[in-house]
DNA sequence: GAAATAAGATGATTTTTGTCATATATTTGC
DNA sequence: GCAAATATATGACAAAAATCATCTTATTTC
């Protein structure tokens, strides 16, 4: 799928800045990536990049949410990450100097800079604090797998969905209200669909969250973290 | 758990070296590493550290087999992974400066070297090639805990089992004999121990494997891999 | 080597979760 | 704005896996 680029978002303008990688780069850095790299545009279901390709650079989210799949047993797919404003992807791959392990697609319009390979191997390079920041994304990157890993085990759906609910919301680019597709959601927590629905008509029944249409906010911060740690 | 010293174990001796980050050490490096390390014996139970606590330098399995374990919900334990001979452990803890997020036990009885932070923390330093070769490590780490993430949540245990067999069959010390406690492989793969139980015992009646006493023993290959892979 | 403790095995049962079918609502593309 | 495609919702049912209870067999420990 050829994307072409949109109009360009400059980084020290870019409101995720400051959260991000960039600040951790000098005046010239970030010159030379606002010249090297390209803003793209993708609408939900759109994919940025496939499983198994060879990466082409690092994607930094400028808004929207990004989800980071892999192909599981069954044809079922399991999100590992949802990446919003200010988070990276793809920087595994290119410190690794490998295929990608997973696909990225689209979970809402997004938009995306590409920062190409070569560019993100000269900041490593040189500028050690970026380098010292990419292992820190690094380390937590297992530290959340490892945490999701236990919890997919040993939790049971509806306290993993109350969950979910709680980081979403709080990632979510309109603070609180989770635009998340009912699959997503489930692929997100590993679980189906239908169980997705059955738990979130509880949660409405209970007063926890409001569903109108696709979107879920919280009603009751408190009761879904009770929901969420009834079972630890 | 105040455990003593046993006999020292010269890396340049140890037959792990060759695959262990030691073959990114010089001369000199292995020398100053053997003078600052400690060599410590485990019986199979005991703590090498507690989730929680502040890490004092990286253990590099010598003998053995210590399980890396995650507290999880409803009072169950996951074994995040299992370190053999060669393998080292702690190292995401002492890059993050941060306290242990797993506790280490020993599978088995177990021969460990103690590597001071100090110590580590120079290699990383001055030796590039041993630092890529932790970033590769943590690399690794995550790939294998979200492919591990993926399949608790969408492959049966039956297939989930086999897998780990596999896997186990090959890192073991003695090559094909897995001896862990059930309990310990149904930590492992994110279910129970008497469900594990009674799927070994399947095992056994397909011939598959063979059991005597806590000794597992690969009998057909190719049939495992086949129930492990009969969801994907 | 016997007693105590831990691990393994197995049956019966319940709970949780997934599957399939089908109806309704919402979004998208023309 | 309407038709087609997608997504949501819900019931009935099946399957997978967990729980609980009990018993046997190993393994430690004194």
């Amino acid at each position: 799928m050829k994307k072409t680029a949109t109009e360009q978002i400059f980084c020290e303008k870019c409101k995720n800045s400051n959260k991000s990688l960039i600040r951790f780069c000098t005046g010239n850095e970030v010159s030379s990536i606002n010249y090297s790299k390209t803003c793209i545009s993708y609408k939900r279901g759109e994919t940025l990049f496939h499983e198994g390709s060879m990466p082409l650079g690092i994607f930094c989210v400028s808004a929207g949410a990004i989800k980071i799949v892999k192909q599981a047993s069954g044809g079922k797919e399991m999100i590992i990450r949802i990446a919003n404003a200010g988070d990276i992807i793809g920087y595994r791959s290119i410190v690794m100097q490998q295929r990608y392990e997973a696909s990225a697609v689209a979970a809402e319009d997004s938009k995306v800079c590409l920062i190409p390979r070569e560019e993100f191997n000269k900041l490593t390079a040189n500028n050690s604090k970026f380098y010292e920041g990419v292992i820190r994304l690094l380390c937590e990157d297992i530290e959340n797998s490892q945490v999701k890993m236990a919890e997919i085990a040993y939790k049971p759906v509806r306290g993993r969905i109350a969950e979910a609910l709680i980081l979403l919301s709080n990632s979510a680019e309109h603070k609180g209200v989770i635009s998340l597709t009912r699959e997503d959601l489930a692929s997100f927590v590993g679980t189906v669909k239908e169980t997705t629905i059955r738990i979130l008509s509880e949660f409405k029944d209970e007063k926890l969250i409001d569903i109108d249409k696709r979107n879920v906010t919280i009603l009751n911060m408190k009761g879904l973290e009770l929901v969420s740690r009834l079972y630890d």
